[in-house]
RNA sequence: CGGGGUAUAGCGCAGUUUGGCUAGCGCGUCUGCCUUGGGAGCAGAAGGUCGCAGGUUCAAAUCCUGCUACCCCGACCA
């Protein structure tokens, strides 16, 4: 390719509007355009990049038996309400009518169309175990994007569904799609992803696993140790707590002081020898009341687990009021357990004389102990969100904080959509049978934004050569001057011939703005053509993302390039 | 959905407070000359519904009202 005809212009400036690294050199370096609050064009450089990265994640799903399928953007309402999730998923969920007032939708995720395609195709044990996968766009209503392709309304997602006939045959696939996710990060040249456990939401299903690329830009809070890896949502600690002698339960007048800083404070005492309470209402408006030590927060994903519901929103006043309890000052105290749903963190049960509130305004007890004085009927359980340097709960060492993009995920299904829409087989006894499905997705352009979160300088993104829009970059300086145009172009043929990306800059640029251009574009080798170097028959290699250039000879070194190239790609196979 | 911000040439911005000549500047683009190792120089040129719609006024980028789009923080989120 030739630079001078290349489309997708440079731009020297960061855009005012971008704040994370990809986002910047994307736009800068000519990747991507927005179109629309969180929908993007994507110029040729930017889906030369998506297509590698598209044709690994291909050999991959390939070579765990995959077939390629593709299923429509559009879909008819009726097939999600045979779910249930045209009415569980929100508006997220984007929801349309065609010119017959036909409800439709478009897809952000394709269960219902992948079990609508299998359940007339498949019908026979025999035919079982199968995956189908696409690379497919999707749409979602996204509250707010952000942060160029990390977070966007329209994508293009690999999704990719197992079907078995036992679990064991689910988890024996889940094991090898596991591993071929961690052979196709590697080969994307992501230095960084983890696999960590997972909640798995509105997918239903039990195991899952999240693929977090390690980012300070990322939206997602993991925590991480030598043996442990889990995210926010259903990270866990071994959290010791110190049981001492119960005191006299006693009532402390605490004027004006609601919150655990201000009543501690008041009482000389730490956020520790509080009990904090907070509460919910679930979707069905039942009150739900949870108990934790004032150093703790409340783990609402473990909450919704633990009560199994869907939602769960802050209880106002009233609700509380009406309970018996009193916001501020409220505990379990004389609360009725089979009335409110109490659950209490583990916290509140291994800690002993812990300040409450008295369910009366300016009071609050002292000395309140688990055993001795919480009613009968509550829930004991961990509702508690993990600290950074909490216990990891393998080898005790202190949990490390990090943030991760979410590149990839794979979820243990079950029956749920099988069952919900009769995708069912006849097994060896003639027996029909729901098929328990596997679903495995992986967001295609986040994983573009993520690779240049892991790797680029102060000049632009530095490109695996596995993914790189070109693997050669060739720069004519002085192109007028005898002999350096000729070169260029020979070496630029002859490269070619041998089957290497090359592109090649024959705009005749100053130096400074090739280079830059060319820092922008990342491609990871770069030979420089001009008169100086040709004086001495040479032509200059530089690495993207190395400072010194070496000198090459220019006879013969077409083939010198492709041992480079070669080389090079063999370390993303 | 809550809070904040922005909207003037392809990009980045000034001008708006205090209404007033033909709406400017830098970068980029085009032409010519010159130049060529980290975004050169000179000369010339093109490029604007000042986000949209109303209103006030002799006069609106500027004041008023309504709307829209985009960005940031939060809520939300396979």
């Amino acid at each position: 390719m030739r630079m001078s005809k290349l489309v997708g212009r440079r731009i020297k400036e960061d855009p005012k509007d971008a704040k994370t690294v990809s986002h910047k050199y994307l736009i800068r370096g000519g990747y991507i355009r927005p179109v629309s609050t969180g929908i993007y064009s994507l110029l040729p450089i930017g889906k030369k990049i998506i297509q590698k990265i598209e044709k690994i994640i291909r050999e991959e799903m390939d070579a765990i038996d995959g077939q390629e399928v593709l299923m429509p953007v559009v879909l008819p309402a009726e097939l999600w309400e045979e779910s249930g999730r045209y009415k569980s998923v929100g508006p997220e969920l984007l929801r349309f009518k065609d010119r017959n007032e036909k409800a439709m939708l478009l897809g952000m995720t394709h269960e219902e169309a992948v079990v609508h395609l299998t359940r007339t195709e498949i019908t026979s044990y025999k035919q079982l175990p199968v995956m189908l996968y696409q690379i497919q766009t999707k749409y979602r209503d996204e509250a707010r994007p952000r942060a160029g392709l990390i977070r966007v309304r329209e994508f293009t997602m690999k999704d990719a569904y197992s079907f078995h006939t036992s679990q064991e045959c689910l988890e024996k696939y889940y094991e090898k799609a596991h591993a071929a996710y961690e052979r196709i990060f590697k080969r994307l040249g992501m230095r960084n992803v983890v696999s960590i456990q997972s909640n798995s939401g509105m997918m239903g299903g039990k195991v899952s696993h999240e693929f977090m690329a390690v980012a300070d830009c990322g939206e997602d809070t993991i925590f991480l140790s030598s043996k442990y890896k889990a995210n926010r949502e259903i990270a866990y600690a071994a959290w010791k707590y110190e049981k001492s002698a119960p005191l006299h339960l006693e009532k402390v007048h605490t004027p004006g002081h609601k919150t655990i800083e201000e009543v501690a404070g008041f009482l000389g005492m730490k956020a520790e020898n509080t009990g904090k309470a907070v509460f919910y209402q679930d979707e069905n408006k039942r009150l739900i009341f949870a108990m934790i030590r004032g150093d703790f927060e409340v783990n609402e994903t473990k909450l919704k687990n633990h009560l199994r519901v869907n939602e769960l929103n802050f209880a106002n006043d009233a609700m509380i009021k009406a309970a018996g309890a009193e916001p501020g000052y409220a505990s379990p105290l004389a609360l009725d357990a089979t009335k409110i749903k109490i659950v209490v963190d583990n916290s509140i049960a291994g800690s002993s004389n812990l300040i409450v509130g008295a369910n009366e305004a300016d009071w609050h007890y002292k000395n309140f102990n688990f055993e001795r004085d919480m009613p009968a009927g509550v829930e004991v359980t961990d509702i508690a969100c993990v600290r950074e340097g909490d216990p990891c709960p393998i080898t005790g060492e202190p949990l490390q904080l990090k943030k991760g993009i979410e590149v990839g995920n794979i979820f243990q299904l079950g029956t749920k959509y099988s069952a919900a829409m009769s995708c069912t087989y006849l097994n060896n006894e003639g027996k029909s049978m729901p098929m328990i499905m596997g679903c495995y997705g992986i967001g295609v352009g986040r994983s573009m934004a993520s690779v240049i979160e892991q790797s680029y300088d102060d000049y632009g993104p530095v490109w695996p050569i596995s993914i790189a829009p070109y693997q050669v970059q060739i720069c004519a300086i002085n192109p007028d001057k005898p002999g350096v145009t000729e070169a260029a172009e020979a070496l630029y043929n002859d490269l070619s011939k041998l089957g290497i990306e090359v592109l090649f800059d024959d705009r005749g640029e100053k130096p400074g703005s090739m280079f830059s251009d060319a820092d922008l574009i990342g491609i990871p080798f770069r030979f420089i053509i001009s008169p100086k170097t040709l004086e001495k028959m040479q032509i200059e290699f530089k690495r993207r993302g190395v400072k010194e250039s070496v000198m090459m000879d220019a006879q013969g070194i077409a083939c010198k390039i492709k041992e480079l190239v070669d080389k090079e790609m063999q370390l993303y196979v």
